[in-house]
RNA sequence: GCCGAGAUAGCUCAGUGGUAGAGCGCGGCCCUGAAAAGGCCGGCGUGGGGGGUCCGAUUCCCUCUCUCGGCA
């Protein structure tokens, strides 16, 4: 029996992936499940370029502005969602197109996510706790006693790892490192096609810079402001400007200064993508230096599906 | 033309008679329930050109070139 096909497009933000998702969506008969971490939250649309409404009518694209900002959201709920869109898709004799730069979301669905707990707001904040008053050697020093593997593979300055291994161990007196040997991945079940868009660095950055100048001439400022006025969830606070504009509106620094901060971190985000899903060798790169439109580039995935 | 200041890492600059740092930028990497987050690592650079003093000069002296400011 043909195995049923799941296919991805991935790169670094600002690379173009929406308009050529759009056009080899149509080509494939696919509805796309967007791979965000940050698009799936309403209300900030220009802040993470999010494709027009029109464009969406077009093609369906699942997991888009689809919860508000003041809810938080993470990977297990992510992966969740999407492989239940997948099943839906599946049935409806539809491919699924999974479309994003959010490299944990989709190694969390290619390679499948170990089981263990969410996060526990007690357990958290007793660590927050001890982290403030004692450090992070203290900490660090604790979950080497507790877990030594996963000790050996965290930083003693990471503190968010140090405190996820522990919380994980306190709450199910399992260890995280024992854990995460439990994985599934999609391949055995589907046939997973990776595709990736890249350039040249200096292209890149310019892409990503101009961007920016577009957000605000777009009307980034009014859309931040209207988020600020309630209360954003830790996980949607964390869309490269919020924090930027937060220290212009409040007089720290200059409307430019912001800009360029804004700047600076998506190229630095953009380089840390990379870097995700360079080492990942099931990953089919199309470079796109030169100038040619999404749909040339969709064309020429079409070809490497058929 | 004269006077003064300067010429050191991609940028802004610090410092020293025994061949050099700091911030920013940039590059590389890690990553499993906050991931657009969080964490780690990385500086041989013809010290503007030439000459001199010295055991030894980026550091002192001379000269040339260039840049900036002031006076004409």
């Amino acid at each position: 029996m043909l195995k049923k096909k799941i296919v991805f497009l991935l790169g670094p933000t600002g690379i173009g992936k929406s308009a050529v998702a759009i056009s080899l969506a149509k080509k494939i008969n696919a509805e796309i499940i967007s791979c965000d971490s940050m698009q799936v939250y309403r209300k900030m649309n220009i802040l993470t370029s999010k494709v027009s409404g029109e464009q969406r009518r077009k093609i369906k694209h699942h997991l888009l502005s689809s919860i508000d900002p003041s809810q938080e959201y993470n990977v297990a709920q992510y992966r969740q969602e999407a492989l239940s869109i997948c099943d839906k898709l599946f049935r409806k004799l539809k491919i699924p197109l999974f479309v994003g730069g959010t490299g944990l979301y989709y190694s969390t669905i290619v390679d499948g996510l170990f089981p263990a707990v969410p996060q526990d707001k007690l357990i958290r904040a007793k660590l927050e706790k001890q982290l403030k008053q004692k450090g992070n050697k203290y900490l660090y020093r604790r979950l080497s006693k507790l877990d030594a593997d996963a000790a050996k593979k965290i930083h003693p300055n990471d503190a968010r790892r140090i405190i996820r291994a522990l919380e994980v161990y306190l709450k199910t007196g399992t260890r995280i490192s024992e854990l995460q040997k439990k994985r599934v991945g999609l391949d055995q079940q589907y046939e997973v096609n990776i595709f990736g868009l890249n350039s040249d660095r200096q292209i890149l950055y310019n892409i990503i810079n101009q961007r920016v100048d577009r957000m605000f001439a777009l009307g980034l400022i009014g859309e931040v402001k209207r988020l600020l006025k309630c209360k954003l969830s830790q996980t949607a606070q964390c869309a490269i400007g919020i924090r930027e504009l937060k220290g212009y509106f409040s007089g720290q620094y200059s409307l430019a200064e912001a800009k360029r901060l804004m700047q600076r971190n998506s190229r630095h985000y953009a380089k840390r993508q990379l870097t995700w899903f360079k080492k990942d060798k099931r990953i089919k790169w199309i470079n796109i230096n030169k100038k040619v439109s999404p749909a040339q580039i969709a064309t020429k995935l079409w070809k490497k599906l058929s």
